[in-house]
DNA sequence: GTCTATATTAAGATAGAC
DNA sequence: GTCTATCTTAATATAGAC
């Protein structure tokens, strides 16, 4: 078994209970391994762990969100791409955001750094699409902003009113409204 | 010594700990109360402290953000007023929004109807004030979620990339975006 | 590669003196 | 109303057998 095997089990267990709250005994129970066999595959503890699951989520950005972006067609129609795989990712609004869960709290100083990389290479490839479609630099940098801002907040908003029509309004508009 | 005389420190520390890494040593030392004494202020607690600091904000909101949206003017005032409140009380971005910090993680299944009622307060008289300037419900009520949505994602975005200046921009520009 | 057993630390919480 | 001292539990982490 590669460690790779317990990156989804990890992820849910991020998202569901956050750092803190992801012990390492509801890791054990998760994912039918032992303690100590965690630390065999992860040595530097659950540090270690949520590195690998930043850096798996930095993969499946890299290999869904930016070559949606890059596909063949109008600006619609590659936000409309991207916005299909963000619904499947956070599962249509049910699933809150790694990324703003590290950000807040304990775990910001250990993993801010890792999750800045991240935000910014998502804002930059919209920025350049969005430029490439002949859009003043600066207005594109801010539109690209405003996407991630709308995804962020819609999330939050979700979970904090139990109604993921909210997420799903967004993601349904936000193609438009870029275009707008 | 009344236990409002300690809200402020609590809330710092939420906001920059979260709630698991709040801890009472932490709160005993910002305090300068042991943590004997704390229990005898709050009885149950940290989820006591917390519910206080909530109910806090719930008052600030009700003598904050209310007040400007009812105050005497176009929407457009209504809304720069608003903005000048919130940006104030998330000191230009610099701060975190508790709510979200709550609704994230080990924390979410004890607090979360308490913020929701919060939220839901706030976007229901968004949607009020909004209607009754003669928009239609629906459209009233979807800006009025626009506005949260935005408010929450430009503060998790400039805290993941280190730049208030997004939460900035959003502060200026939502009351044009709304009245659009 | 997985386990049992355990070490170490720190968390939330309480008793009882002053 | 604040304190010192202590209790209980659970967290991260490790040693060493298999």
């Amino acid at each position: 078994m590669s460690r790779n095997t317990y990156i989804p089990c990890l992820l849910n267990l991020l998202c569901q209970y956050g750092y803190d709250g992801a012990t390492l005994s509801k890791i054990s129970e998760a994912t039918g391994l032992g303690k100590a066999s965690l630390y065999h595959h992860f040595p530097n503890g659950k540090d270690e762990m949520v590195t690998t699951v930043l850096n798996f989520l930095a993969d499946w950005m890299e290999q869904n969100i930016l070559p949606a972006l890059k596909t063949e067609g109008s600006i619609l129609i590659k936000m409309e791409r991207m916005c299909d795989r963000l619904n499947e990712v956070y599962a249509g609004g049910e699933k809150p955001c790694l990324f703003a869960i590290l950000l807040m709290g304990s775990s910001r100083d250990i993993f801010h750094d890792q999750v800045k990389v991240i935000l910014l290479k998502w804002i930059n490839e919209m920025t350049e699409v969005l430029s490439a479609s002949g859009l003043d630099t600066a207005i594109a940098r801010g539109k690209a902003e405003d996407v991630a801002i709308a995804i962020q907040g819609a999330l939050i908003l979700s979970h904090g009113l139990d109604d993921v029509s909210l997420f799903q309004r967004i993601i349904r508009q936000l193609p438009q409204r870029v275009c707008g």
